[in-house]
RNA sequence: GGCGGCGUACCCAAGUGGCUAAGGGAGAGGUCUGCAAAACCUUUAUGCAGCGGUUCGAAUCCGCUCGCCGCCUCCA
């Protein structure tokens, strides 16, 4: 299996540092507010990693954190007139909410910073013990210029850094871009005791402090939005190593932006959606699919076009399952067909070699899918040949498991048909209900005995005025809500 | 200014040295059907931003040019 590597910059074979166990840590969200669909790209990737590592048989620690204490909070607190800890559970709560209908399922720890200040208090000290920070005015800072590898992430040195700087330098400090560790805390702003006076930490501080705590001084995985490669996670590096005195992290991986007619979406240029609002017009699992239609590292647009294509594909591979459903129900067992047949077990058992190729090439969940998708155009394709015998009723039988053991790994395609449909009913505000649908079709079924094709035809075009779609099979007809509109 | 990435069909998107350049959507034609829908079949890039170079061979490596974007400040 390989992985890109942002400390090397180059995708490398992944061996983990104690054979068939993995210790993983992402940065997870600051919570100041509800999420976009930025923070669920980056969850929904690191859940189909993790997921995946598991698929393998790696024996898996996976912890995400929750920054629940910034200055974001603080100010948001203040616009709110609440307090700080209001704000953070509101929208921890809030972010729940959005990973449960998305799937992403829970690491196993979620430590908190506010669980952690003392861990952070005890690194600080020993930072400033062997010399690579110092306290300045009640706070602290770490010293840049000891570290000597500073930058070794990010790929810059400290003098360009020091060129191109745009932050507010503080002249006290023994270099700009020297940063807090700890921050004296002003007045009415969250303060905890420390030997440098009442304060609170700085950012970078807390990731350092669970993850040392939680996976040890050297884990496999660090992971978050490409965003935090400069200064967050080098800032990391810089602290955790000064601690450790060891490698912090082997493998470094980021996740790409979404980008809102080509610009990345942020909150400062406004241009992004949060999740809620998506799932108002789109089912979640159509978000998820569309998530992972394009590689981890690659940015990608954001569009309602792009986000009903998907609807479409996912509705290609609910579709396909409801025909493979029927096709059992009805197939009649007796002789054995021929060269179709055996063309068909080969993909069948090609198929899961295919998907855990392209997994296993840095996680290349497009490729993944696009294998996904021909393998359904060869499920179509079998059951168009009308195939009889024993072995056929097998072969579609584990044609749907082998989808459903990829869509155990993505965590997608994880319902019936039938419970997509219903849900469309509600996400496409179709305004029957199933019993309705399901009277009509029995009315147009007796006119459609009795040859009256005018009769049939007018429920049908009502029926699909109002977004439903009728399919007549040889023993009955099923209906569709009609997607991609 | 420094560092990095991207540019593949009408749209989205895999592919980073070698069989006919995945897959999805859209379009056109066909099979099936009472008619449809779905499904399937055929078709849509002698070419991968442009120009040079390396190589027996390049979308893939190297150089230059053009265009777009990101990071260097909080950010998933």
């Amino acid at each position: 299996m390989k992985i890109y590597n942002t400390l090397t910059a180059k995708k490398e074979e992944f061996i983990p540092l104690s054979q068939g166990k993995v210790k993983m840590y992402v940065c997870g969200v600051t919570v100041y507010d509800y999420c976009h669909i930025g923070h669920a790209r980056s969850a929904v990737v690191f859940d189909v990693i993790n997921r995946y590592l598991r698929y393998k048989g790696y024996d898996v620690i996976f912890v995400k954190n929750f920054t629940d204490l910034d200055d974001k909070i603080i100010n948001k607190a203040k616009q709110e007139g609440v307090s700080w800890d209001t704000v953070a559970r509101k929208y921890t709560d809030e972010y729940y909410k959005d990973m449960d209908v998305l799937r992403v399922g829970k690491p196993d720890l979620e430590p908190k910073a506010t669980e952690h200040i003392e861990d952070m208090i005890e690194i600080i000290k020993v930072l400033i013990d062997k010399g690579y920070a110092y306290e300045l005015d009640g706070s602290v800072y770490f010293e840049v210029g000891k570290f000597l590898e500073y930058g070794k992430l990010s790929k810059r040195n400290t003098e360009e850094l020091i060129a191109g700087a745009r932050i507010e330098v503080d002249e006290r400090k023994k270099n700009p871009m020297d940063f807090a560790l700890w921050k004296r805390s002003k007045e009415g702003e969250p303060a905890w005791d420390s030997p440098w006076g009442a304060g609170r930490p700085g950012w970078h501080i807390e990731c350092s402090a669970m993850s040392i705590k939680h996976l040890g001084d050297e884990i496999d995985i660090h992971g978050g939005g490409a965003d935090l490669i400069f200064p967050h996670h080098e800032n990391e590096i810089a602290q955790s190593e000064s601690f450790t005195g060891k490698p912090f992290a082997k493998y470094w991986v980021h996740n790409g932006f979404i980008t809102i007619n080509r610009e990345k979406m942020s909150k400062s240029l406004g241009n992004f959606f949060t999740v809620k609002e998506i799932l108002d017009k789109f089912d979640p699992e159509v978000l998820r699919l569309f998530l992972l239609s394009t590689h981890y590292r690659s940015p990608i647009e954001f569009s309602d076009d792009q986000l009903r294509e998907t609807e479409i594909s996912l509705d290609r591979y609910y579709s396909t399952i409801l025909r493979v459903n029927s096709f059992l129900e009805e197939c009649k067992i007796d002789r054995i067909s021929g060269k179709t047949q055996n063309a068909f077990e080969t993909n069948v058992s090609q198929v899961k070699k295919r998907f855990e190729e392209a997994m296993d090439d840095d996680f290349n969940t497009a490729l993944a899918l696009g294998h996904i998708f021909e393998f359904m155009r060869e499920i179509n394709r079998f059951i168009d040949s009308k195939p009889s015998g024993m072995k056929v009723k097998e072969l579609l039988q584990r044609s749907k498991e082998v989808l459903s053991e990829f869509g155990g790994v993505l965590n997608i395609f994880v319902r019936t048909p039938e419970e997509w449909y219903r849900s469309l009913i509600s996400v496409k505000k179709i305004g029957l209900s199933e019993k309705d649908i399901d009277e009509k079709i029995k009315v147009r079924q007796d006119a459609r005995k009795k040859r009256q094709w005018d009769v049939a035809d007018r429920i049908r075009k009502e029926l699909e005025e109002k977004g439903v779609i009728l399919e007549d099979k040889e023993v009955r007809t099923d209906w569709r809500v009609r997607v991609g509109v």
